[in-house]
DNA sequence: ATGGGCACCTGGCTGC
DNA sequence: TGCAGCCAGGTGCCCA
């Protein structure tokens, strides 16, 4: 479900919720996600005071007095904070409950999502310890994706949703940055100029930002911490327009498949 | 090291 | 109305 500017948009709206609250109980409805959630957990979690709420490309972290749940939300997942008790809907797995009477629930029809604890610093496990620079911040920029562009035959579309490589970049963001920065998106990657690098850096981050501004685009069912639609989506300019006239220069936007994906771009405003 | 393909899973939509 | 087939926001892992 939720790329980058959903997963933060999720962190803004359930932090002011749980940081400072302690854990009275954990509900498992059911185990099997990604990867099974360890039935020790809610043993674990037990009393244990949440500090705050962090992200990490597409994880988020909540940080414990001893330890970090790592959640993905996967291709489906969503977080929501209730007010009360409210009845389980089909696919709500998890509900994290705290002394203030509120409760975090999980809920994610293709399981693609995970919940893993950890009492070692995240950023050092397995899934967290080999990604690229956050999107967002300084140390991405024109000159790291040039470098790490560099003696890549993949297409450069393919080469975006490399988690070690760039984070935070799904496949709706993909298509979108190689719009804006004008590049198509069959391109080897290593084919890129510094001056083109330099553009696409800027588009992701642009694109990334503005949804975030926006509260994270409405894809299909995506609903916010507070169970409701990302209200003004940020304005997608090739994504699913296939067959409709560019934003741009009115040529009909086209759809390929690449590694498995769709992509879409504009064959007149792309080279 | 790199790249390609598959796997995990459910639901919604399309077309017969 | 029913059903098969295809597609969907992610990413770890296996193999060549």
């Amino acid at each position: 479900m939720p790329e980058l500017p959903e997963v933060e948009t999720t962190r803004r709206g359930i932090e002011p919720h749980l940081k400072g609250r302690t854990v009275h109980a954990l509900h498992v409805h059911d185990a099997r996600l990604r990867w099974p959630v360890d039935p020790k957990l809610p043993r674990l979690l037990r009393g244990q005071r949440i500090d705050r709420v962090e992200r990490r490309a597409k994880y988020l972290l909540i940080r414990l007095t001893r330890g970090t749940l790592i959640m993905h939300l996967g291709m489906s997942g969503s977080l929501r904070v209730l007010a009360q008790d409210i009845a389980r809907k089909t696919h709500d797995h998890l509900d994290l409950w705290l002394d203030s009477g509120q409760a975090l629930r999980f809920n994610d029809p293709r399981r693609f999502g995970s919940c893993l604890y950890t009492t070692d610093d995240p950023h050092a496990h397995k899934l967290l310890a080999g990604l690229a620079p956050e999107p967002l911040q300084d140390e991405f920029d024109g000159e790291y994706l040039h470098r790490v562009t560099r003696r890549r035959r993949v297409a450069i579309k393919t080469l975006l949703l490399n988690g070690r490589l760039i984070t935070g970049v799904g496949n709706i963001y993909a298509s979108e940055a190689l719009f804006h920065a004008r590049i198509a998106p069959r391109r080897a990657a290593r084919s890129l100029k510094p001056d083109e690098s330099k553009r696409l850096a800027a588009a992701i981050r642009r694109v990334l930002a503005a949804s975030i501004r926006a509260g994270g685009t409405t894809l299909r069912d995506y609903v916010n911490a507070a169970g409701l639609p990302g209200e003004f989506g940020v304005k997608l300019y090739v994504y699913e327009r296939d067959g409709k006239p560019c934003r741009r220069c009115r040529t009909p936007i086209r759809h390929i498949t690449q590694g498995q994906r769709s992509t879409y771009f504009c064959p007149e405003c792309q080279r």
